[in-house]
RNA sequence: GCGCCUGUAGCUCAAUAGGAUAGAGCAACGGACUUCUAAUCCGUAGGUUGGGGGUUCGAUUCCCUCCAGGCGCGCCA
């Protein structure tokens, strides 16, 4: 079976040949390369590909065709039957083809493992924290947080699948300055309404929403705050705005199919006395120092560019301080790795959050950061503006309700979470050949047709005899190629995973629902011939398995119909 | 000024860990529905991978340099 065992017991198999060429040309090397199999994008390449007759002949300047003859000489020797020929190609690339037998017992492999299929234990339950979105409770939430929204949770599916024990974090800013702004900015929109004259601070909150929670005050308040600034009514309002900007941050993430495992509170850090222990903690290393009035701490020792506050003059923790023993807490709950998701924009945070982590003991590895960049919203072939503070900005929910659920998700999805995207709202609402969200869930709505025809003529999956059924007829161009892309799906979930790159999956995605199309205008699947029948639905079959499962990954929905 | 990221077809983006002929979609042009959904498929055209050097069997990928763009450089959060 061309799976996890075969990919192993083929490296072993080359691993030994090497070995063997080593000792007959009595060359040591303290190491050889790591055996890489690779999937090869040109089907006369081969099933699989390994370049390692490449890598050695660098090392000990020998010939790679030699070195390639040689190994494949040793690999005819041994193989067990699972190889149909080796080839050495090109510069000395080592290409394999399988028995068509092994090819097509990822079909009932598909089959019987249904939406498990796609799933490994590379993680090995290793505990993640994955932290994203984490949006100051000012304001809701626009399309930039939405981007990050949408790569946290698909990534949380991915990582999942690929056997990691992932937990989901949402951390409230509620501690800080900028929830005393928040206040005032709905009192002053307040007092407003009610007639007075007050000019609107310049660094306050803008937004409508602003507004609309004032007037909801005067609702239900009536005039009982008119005339009043002490600390008392600005605190009142404060809560009143956080609470209430918080439930819209977490119903807008539920339209949109996110949810957390957990919020976090900042707040929680100093009414449970956490952040002064730790500060405590670094001063007992010897990591923090006082200057100016202020206690730094000591980040350029592990390669930040500057010390950085962690306790103002004026005595109070600096938000770098918080966010210290909210990272050390992290790793106190069990978590053997840290995934945090910022806007791009922080990238300058990075280090001495890493610096910190450090000092606090854990390795710089197992805190990451993935930084998102920027959204752009064009329509009509124009930027449409994006200022917080302005209040000029299309919210997530507007953006919902535009296009839509999973065409949202998969824009932000289909590129690299690392480079701008840009979002064309013309594109996005367009129900065409442009969009291609449709173009994936058209390919599994033609399956489920498919399937439906089947049934009128009594071939259904549940029907065919596994042992009975004949693959081999699956012989064509096109069959083939979606084998071998059935195939690789395993690898594309753990390729994803290592390397956080939810988009692998939405190329996958993209390139299955192709061969589909090809092959479905190219072939009929359910005729007269019921064996043919059989075998192609049970293909077919396979397919809208493996679409059902990526799309899952992703968060997009998979329907019957369209 | 310093640091991080980006620069690939007219546009939006890919290119599996340095691999084989740099690929898709859109836009342009030409074809295919009496069929399980044409939201599809087939074909044509489109490139000095920002410029220049280097490393090697091989570079879009790694190093140096220059150019252009984005972001960051608070006792804000």
């Amino acid at each position: 079976m061309l799976n996890e065992t075969t990919h192993e017991s083929l490296k072993l198999l080359i691993t030994e040949s090497v070995f063997q060429y080593l000792k007959n040309k009595g060359i040591e090397l303290k190491k050889i390369p790591v055996i890489i199999l690779t999937t090869p994008k040109d089907p006369a390449h081969g099933h699989l590909s390994t370049n390692i007759a490449l890598q050695l002949s660098g090392m000990i300047s020998g010939n790679a065709k030699e070195i390639a003859g040689f190994i494949v000489q040793e690999l005819e020797k041994n193989n067990r039957g699972m190889l149909d020929r080796v080839e050495i190609a090109g510069p000395g690339f080592i290409n394999f083809y399988f028995q068509k037998d092994l090819l097509y017992n990822i079909l009932h492999e598909i089959i019987a493992e249904k939406d498990r299929f796609g799933c490994s234990d590379l993680g090995k339950g290793e505990k993640i924290l994955l932290e994203y979105v984490s949006v100051n409770p000012t304001g809701p939430l626009h399309v930039g947080h939405g981007k990050c929204a949408a790569v946290g949770d698909s990534l949380s599916k991915i990582l999942r699948a690929a056997g990691y024990q992932v937990s989901t974090e949402y951390y409230i800013n509620d501690h800080g300055k900028q929830m005393d702004t928040l206040g005032q900015s709905v009192l002053i929109r307040y007092r407003q309404l009610l007639g007075e004259e007050i000019e609107f601070p310049e660094n306050g909150y803008q937004g409508d929403y602003i507004v609309a929670l004032a007037k909801e005050v005067r609702e239900k308040y009536g005039t009982e705050f008119k005339a009043k600034d002490d600390q008392e009514t600005i605190n009142f309002f404060k809560s009143y705005a956080q609470q209430k900007i918080l439930q819209d941050i977490k119903e807008d993430l539920i339209l949109f199919g996110v949810e957390f495992d957990n919020w976090f509170s900042e707040e929680s850090l100093y009414t449970q006395d956490k952040v002064y222990p730790v500060i405590d903690r670094l001063r007992q290393e010897g990591f923090v120092y006082l200057e100016k009035g202020a206690l730094w701490f000591k980040s350029t020792d592990f390669g930040d560019e500057k010390d950085r506050v962690v306790t103002r003059a004026n005595g109070e923790a600096a938000y770098f301080a918080s966010d210290i023993a909210y990272h050390d807490d992290k790793y106190k709950r069990g978590f053997q790795t840290l995934i945090d998701i910022w806007g791009s924009d922080h990238h300058g945070y990075i280090n001495r959050m890493k610096a910190a982590v450090q000092a606090l003991g854990y390795t710089r590895d197992s805190f990451q950061v993935l930084l998102v960049q920027f959204v752009t919203l064009l329509r009509a072939g124009k930027t449409v503006g994006m200022s917080t503070r302005g209040g000029q900005f299309i919210t997530l929910k507007d953006l919902l309700k535009e296009v839509g659920k999973d065409v949202a998700r998969y824009f932000f999805l289909m590129y690299s979470y690392d480079s701008h995207t840009e979002f064309d709202l013309d594109i996005a609402k367009s129900q065409s050949l442009e969009n291609p969200v449709y173009y994936i869930q058209y390919a599994y709505a033609r399956i489920c047709s498919i399937i439906k025809k089947g049934e009128i003529k009594n071939i259904t999956l549940d029907d065919i005899n596994k042992e009975q059924i004949d693959l081999k007829l699956l012989d064509k161009r096109e069959e083939l190629e979606i084998i071998k892309k059935l195939m690789s799906f395993k690898k594309v979930v753990e390729r994803s995973a290592i390397k956080r790159k939810p988009y692998l999956i939405a190329g996958y995605l993209l390139e299955l629902a192709s061969l589909f199309h090809k092959y479905y205008t190219e072939y009929k699947i359910i005729s007269r011939e019921r064996t043919l029948s059989e075998s192609r639905l049970y293909l077919v079959c396979s397919v809208k398995i493996v679409l059902e499962n990526a799309l899952f990954l992703l968060g997009i929905g998979a329907p019957q119909k369209m």
